[in-house]
RNA sequence: GCGCCCGUAGCUCAGUUGGAUAGAGCGGCUGACUUCGAAUCAGUAGGUCGGGAGUUCGAAUCUCUCCGGGCGCACCA
C-alpha cells in the first residue's frame, strides 16, 4: 500500500518536473527524520537547484504549488531549505488497507536464477553453509514476493578435490570398497556425513605428514574424471549420499531447490569442450608459450600473469567449468542437460537433478505430462539475470567468470551476472572455548577466529539445530507443560529455526559473523522468536475473544472510511499502522540493495511496534465499540503483516509460545 | 607489492544509496505480572561516527592521506 503511493508520488513529480523544467529526474522518496514532518519527503528541489541555478527553497515552493492533486496525498508543504513534505490522507489509507487492497505487480521481466548452497558433497554441512543457504533462500523469497519468476539452483561439485579426498580416505586409509561403504550407509548407528567429516580431517592430516600420498589424490581425481572403475563408483556413492544428507539438513531450515546441476554432467556432456572452442574462437584465452604458465590456456587481464583456465596437462580448472555453467544459465551454450526427478517437496514442487543421458519412461522437464503438473516453467536455464550466492573470498574467481562472458562478447549477460557475496562465519574465541577447539594464544583477544574444516573443526549445522531445538523445547515445556509433547516439539522446532535464520540474516552481507553459541541460543531481544512471539500474541487476542463468547467483528461492515479517519487522528495509531503497512516498500528496497538484513530488521520493528501497541491498548475490555473494533482490526492487520514478513524470512509462526 | 572489505555507545551491529536533532539489541541502573501470557513493556545512563585534510547549500556516507584490523592475488575450489 505504502509502496504503491510512493511510486505514484514519484512518477507524478517526475512527470511534472519533465513538463515544467524539461529535466528528466528520477525522483527519490525519503522518509522524514521526524514523523511530525509527514510520511514522505521529496528532496528533488535540491537536485534541481544545481541545474536550474536557483534556490532549492524557491523550486520546492513552485513544485508544491503547481503539481496538483496526487491520489492518496492530503497535503504538501515546503520545509527546511527545500524539502517537500507529504502527508497522506489517513482515512483513505486506512480504508484501502481495510479493503485489503494489494498491489500485486507481477514482474514479467524474465526469469532470475539464484544459485546457492553449493556445498562440496564430501562431509556434513557447517554453520558457514547455513549462512549461504539462508541468505540465498531468503533472497529468493524476497524476489518471489515481488512477483519475480525465480529458479533455484544448487550446484553439486561431485568430481572435485574435496570428494576425492574422502574417497582417498576410504580407499587408501581405511581400505574400504564399495560394499563396505554401502554397509556404512545402511548402518543406522552411523551418521554418514559426520563419518566423512572426520575421515576428511584424517585424510588432510595424513597428506600433511606424508607428502608423497598426494599422488593418491591425483590418481583418484583422474579416475573420477574418467568416470569408470570402482573408485569412480565409490565417489558417486559418497557424493550422492552426502547430497541427500545436505538436502535433509536444508529442509530442516525450509530451504528448497528446483534443480541440482552436477559437475559430473558438465564433464560427461562436454559442456566444457564446447565452451573451450568458443573461448578459443573468440580469442578470450590464449596458449601461453613462455614463463611459468607455459603450455596453459590463459585468460589475460585480471592479474599480471593472467588466470590459467586449462592446465598444461590438458585438464580444465574450476573456473573454466564455471564459465561453461554460467553460459548455460543464460541459455548461451547451445547444449542442455538431461534431467530426472529426485525428490518431491511437501507442496508438490519437484526437485530435479541433472543426468548425462535421457532416462526412459521419465517425464523430462521440457515435456510436462498430465501426472506431472507444471508448477513453474519447465525449462531450466535461459535466465535474464543470475545471482551467484558465493563467499566473498571467491570474488576474484567470480570476476574471472564475468570477464569470460565479456570476452566472449556477452556484455549484457556479464552485467546481469551478480556475485551475491557475503563474508565468512568465524567463531568467537569464547565459542571456541565452549566447543573445545584449541586456538593459539595470539588469537584469544581477536573478535573472531577462523577455524579449519580440514582439521575437522567447526560447528556442524545439524548439531547446532539440535542444540537450538533442545533449548527451545525446554522453554516451551516450562510454559506449556499440559500440551502434548509432540506439539511442543513442533513448536520448539519452529522457534529454533526462526532463531537460527534470524541470527544469520540480521547481519548485513559484508559483515563477518563472529558466531557465538550463547548469543545464537538467545530468544530475547532482536531475534526470530521475538517476531514469532508478537504474531502469536496478536492471534491470542482474537482467540481469547472467541473464548469469551464474543464474535470477531466483520471489520469491513463495522468500520468505514469515516471511522478509520476518526481513529487514525490519533498520532499513535497512525504511526503504528503506517509502520506495519510498509512490507512491500521495504522488500522492494531490500531487493534492490540486495540486503535480506533489511527485511529482518523491518520484521523486528513491526514486532516491536505491535508489542508496544499490545501493552498500551487493552482491547477486549475496551468499552467504545468503534474503538474496540478498530483495535481488533489493527491487531489482525499486525498479525497478517507479521506472518507475511516472517514467511519472506522463512520464519513460521507457531501455534503457541 | 597489488586489489577488495571493515573501523559508529561498554559489547554485537543498523544507518533508507549525499539530507533535517546519529539508532537498535545485549549488558548496566529504575520501575511494571490477580489484567488480551513478562520469550514482554516503560524509563534512564552511555557517541570528538579511527585521526587529519578536501569536495558543497549539507558528509557516518564521496575523494585523498595516515593509523589499526580482515580477506584475496595457484596449473585448489
Amino acid at each position: 500500500m505504502f509502496h504503491s503511493i510512493e511510486k505514484q508520488v514519484s512518477s507524478a513529480f517526475r512527470a511534472h518536473i519533465q513538463i515544467r523544467y524539461g529535466i528528466d529526474l528520477p525522483v527519490t522518496i525519503e522518509q522524514p527524520r521526524q514523523s511530525e514532518f509527514g510520511e514522505m519527503a521529496v528532496p528533488a528541489a535540491f537536485q534541481l537547484a544545481k541545474q536550474l541555478r536557483q534556490a532549492p527553497k524557491k523550486i520546492a515552493a513552485e513544485l508544491a504549488e503547481e503539481i496538483g492533486p496526487i491520489p492518496g496525498v492530503a497535503s504538501l508543504e515546503v520545509a527546511g531549505n527545500g524539502y517537500i513534505n507529504i502527508r497522506l490522507d489517513r482515512g483513505a489509507y486506512g480504508a484501502a488497507l481495510l479493503r485489503g487492497e494489494t498491489a500485486a505487480s507481477a514482474d514479467t521481466s524474465g526469469k532470475v536464477i539464484v544459485e546457492h548452497t553449493n556445498i562440496n558433497p564430501n562431509k556434513a554441512a557447517h554453520i558457514g553453509h547455513l549462512r549461504n543457504a539462508t541468505l540465498g533462500d531468503t533472497f529468493v523469497r524476497m524476489l518471489r514476493a515481488g512477483g519475480q519468476r525465480v529458479e533455484v539452483q544448487n550446484y553439486i561439485d561431485n568430481t572435485g578435490v574435496q570428494v576425492a579426498d574422502v574417497v582417498v580416505g576410504f580407499h587408501y586409509l581405511e581400505h574400504k570398497g564399495i560394499s563396505e561403504v554401502k554397509a556404512l550407509l545402511a548402518d543406522p548407528a552411523v551418521r554418514f556425513d559426520y563419518y566423512c567429516w572426520d575421515l576428511y580431517a584424517r585424510t588432510s592430516s595424513y597428506y600433511k605428514d606424508h607428502a608423497e600420498s598426494l599422488a593418491w589424490r591425483s590418481a583418484t581425481l583422474h579416475a573420477i574424471e574418467a568416470g569408470e572403475g570402482d573408485v569412480a563408483e565409490l565417489a558417486h556413492l559418497v557424493a550422492d549420499a552426502i547430497v541427500k544428507a545436505h538436502l535433509k539438513t536444508m529442509l530442516r531450515l525450509d530451504v528448497e531447490y528446483d534443480v541440482l546441476p552436477r559437475e559430473s554432467e558438465i564433464l560427461h556432456l562436454k559442456f566444457w569442450a564446447y565452451a573451450f572452442e568458443l573461448l578459443k574462437e573468440r580469442k578470450a584465452i590464449y596458449l601461453e608459450t613462455e614463463g611459468k604458465n607455459l603450455g596453459c590456456w590463459v585468460m589475460p587481464g585480471l592479474s599480471e600473469e593472467g588466470k590459467v583456465i586449462v592446465r598444461s596437462n590438458g585438464t580444465v580448472t574450476y573456473v573454466g567449468k564455471d564459465i561453461a555453467y554460467q553460459l548455460w544459465k543464460f541459455g548461451l551454450l547451445g547444449k542442455d542437460f538431461y534431467y530426472e526427478p529426485m525428490h518431491t517437496y511437501a507442496d508438490g514442487r519437484v526437485l530435479w537433478v541433472t543426468t548425462d543421458q535421457p532416462t526412459p519412461n521419465q517425464p523430462t522437464p521440457n515435456q510436462p505430462t498430465p501426472d506431472q503438473p507444471t508448477t513453474a516453467a519447465h525449462e531450466f536455464g535461459h535466465a535474464t539475470r543470475v545471482f551467484n550466492v558465493i563467499d566473498a573470498r571467491q570474488a576474484y574467481l567470480q570476476e574471472v567468470v564475468v570477464a569470460g562472458l565479456r570476452a566472449l562478447g556477452y556484455d549484457e549477460q556479464a552485467t546481469q551476472s551478480v556475485h551475491f557475496n557475503y563474508e565468512m562465519v568465524a567463531l568467537s574465541p569464547r565459542c571456541c572455548a565452549d566447543l573445545g577447539i584449541p586456538i593459539p594464544e595470539e588469537d584469544r583477544k581477536k573478535p573472531y577466529v577462523e577455524v579449519s574444516g580440514r582439521k575437522g573443526q567447526g560447528v556442524k549445522a545439524d548439531d547446532l539445530m539440535d542444540s537450538l531445538i533442545a533449548k527451545a523445547l525446554e522453554e516451551v515445556t516450562s510454559r506449556h507443560a499440559d500440551d502434548p509433547p509432540e506439539k511442543n516439539q513442533k513448536v520448539a522446532e519452529q522457534i529454533a529455526i526462526a532463531a537460527l535464520r534470524y541470527f544469520l540474516l540480521k547481519f548485513t552481507r559484508n559483515t563477518v559473523i563472529a558466531f557465538d553459541l550463547q548469543e545464537a541460543l538467545s530468544f530475547e531481544g532482536e531475534t526470530g522468536p521475538y517476531v514469532q512471539y508478537s504474531a502469536v500474541r496478536a492471534r491470542n487476542i482474537l482467540r481469547k475473544l472467541a473464548e469469551r463468547g464474543e464474535q470477531i467483528p466483520d471489520f469491513a461492515t463495522e468500520l468505514d472510511a469515516e471511522a478509520m479517519k476518526r481513529q487514525l487522528e490519533s498520532e499513535d495509531f497512525w504511526q503504528m499502522l503506517l509502520a506495519a503497512s510498509k512490507v512491500d516498500a521495504i522488500v522492494a528496497g531490500a531487493v534492490s540493495s540486495g540486503e535480506p538484513a533489511h527485511v529482518a530488521k523491518y520484521a523486528f520493528q513491526v514486532a516491536q511496534t505491535f508489542s508496544n501497541f499490545y501493552a498500551k491498548y487493552p482491547m477486549i475490555t475496551e468499552e467504545n465499540r468503534e474503538k474496540k473494533v478498530f483495535l481488533l482490526w489493527m491487531t489482525d492487520f499486525f498479525r497478517r503483516q507479521l506472518e507475511r514478513t516472517g514467511a519472506i524470512l522463512g520464519i513460521q509462526i507457531p501455534e503457541y509460545m
